[in-house]
DNA sequence: CACCCCCTTACACATATCTGTAAGGGGGTG
DNA sequence: CACCCCCTTACAGATATGTGTAAGGGGGTG
């Protein structure tokens, strides 16, 4: 089994359930913990300086904002940071998260090892996770269903700006000359209409104002 | 303190650690778990007919929908119905709701005792709030600052009608005819205009698509 | 090269949005 | 009753939105 395990969790009760849960049923030498990004990230550093490294990292993808100045912000950036240093460590997510195709792009994009999605069996999948992890394989929450038909539709980078900007209040004669002052293209108002319209299709939206609450809701943007 | 305790929490990693925080710093001699709301509610009535009542109740506000029929939805359903055949029941929520008039809403309405804001410290402010409110006392984290300058600007029914029917793609015309058509009153796309304006100014929003991003994201649509 | 597809762009037109102004109605007050 | 305030409503006009059509350009293919 892992040794040596760091869990990154913000919420004082998630992070003591899976100290306490992974205490009783599995038998990891040393488990930390940790309520930030930059704190988690230090104590991967420090550890492998001292030549006892993480083998594994169970992190949140959310963490939230208070008054301390932070450099990690996110459980994406804190994994990056860690896959620099050390690109060997394992990786679990364990987040609230259940878009499929910001899952996918977690395995896809950052090479993570696993998968929780919280609810109601989140330990008992953790503990699954951690044990087929630690074989070398992958584990992925089962609610969490690639295949269904839920959106699986890919927001390029350009479709996210467009829809960041409307939801900022700018109207397409604005965001078209924003990217052309940043020299983003393509940036013809007609363009940005184009896609707008194709989003309407893809979304099932009626107009611009149904599109943003419905990527809103689903923390698409 | 109290002898009798019963938790409502439907993520399993938040539900271990408040049972375990809750077990090793307070002598509470029975203290119950549940994941669902209908099986919190038949919890407390059975206690209560066995002539064993529960005398504090600490729940979530949002619990996951799933295959599973489900009568009560929500926290706030829950304590409806368990206030209704035992009024004299202490009741703590502790939720990720960060919104003040939110959560002045439910000691308004609801009658809470306590308020716990999942954070960094909740365990610690769970353990205070249920000694305090074990001397009568109320509990607000902190956090949720109800004089600060967040939105504290009461939404009414009819703004939300208006609102949740843009967030829906209806256009202002669209919105005054299913007014007129439901007898919703007032229904003339004039009144609605101004409404939906002073809305703009309220929230800071250039039009509507951004007014509903922000109403969206703060989760009061 | 010709051909095709896809993307970008311009333009046009009907509709919707947003912001004024102004008229009228109900309720409270002196 | 006169007066005032607030809300509703109508209307007008400048902009913005949504949806067509069509022209042109790049890249791949035969």
């Amino acid at each position: 089994m892992f040794k040596k395990v760091l869990i990154a969790e913000d919420f004082q009760d998630t992070n003591a359930g899976i100290v306490s849960a992974l205490s009783n049923k599995l038998n990891i030498h040393e488990l930390q913990e940790e309520l930030y990004c930059d704190k988690a990230f230090n104590r991967v550093k420090v550890a492998q300086a001292n030549g006892a490294p993480f083998e594994l990292l169970i992190t949140d993808l959310l963490f939230k904002e208070n008054h301390i100045d932070r450099k990690l912000t996110s459980g994406v950036d804190l994994i990056k940071a860690v896959k620099a240093i050390q690109p060997s460590i394992k990786i679990i997510v364990n987040s609230m998260e259940e878009n499929p195709s910001k899952v996918k792009s977690l395995f896809k994009e950052q090479h993570i090892d696993g998968y929780v999605c919280k609810g109601r069996h989140s330990l008992n999948e953790l503990t699954t996770a951690i044990l087929e992890v630690y074989q070398n394989n992958i584990y992925l929450s089962p609610q969490i269903n690639m295949a269904s038909n839920q959106h699986i539709i890919e927001l390029d980078e350009f479709d996210i700006s467009i829809l960041t900007e409307l939801a900022n209040g700018l109207s397409k004669k604005e965001i078209a000359e924003k990217f052309k002052q940043n020299n983003i293209t393509p940036n013809s108002e007609s363009t940005i209409d184009k896609r707008v319209s194709k989003l309407f299709d893809d979304f099932g939206a009626k107009n611009s104002t149904q599109l943003i609450a419905i990527l809103t809701r689903d923390g698409l943007i």
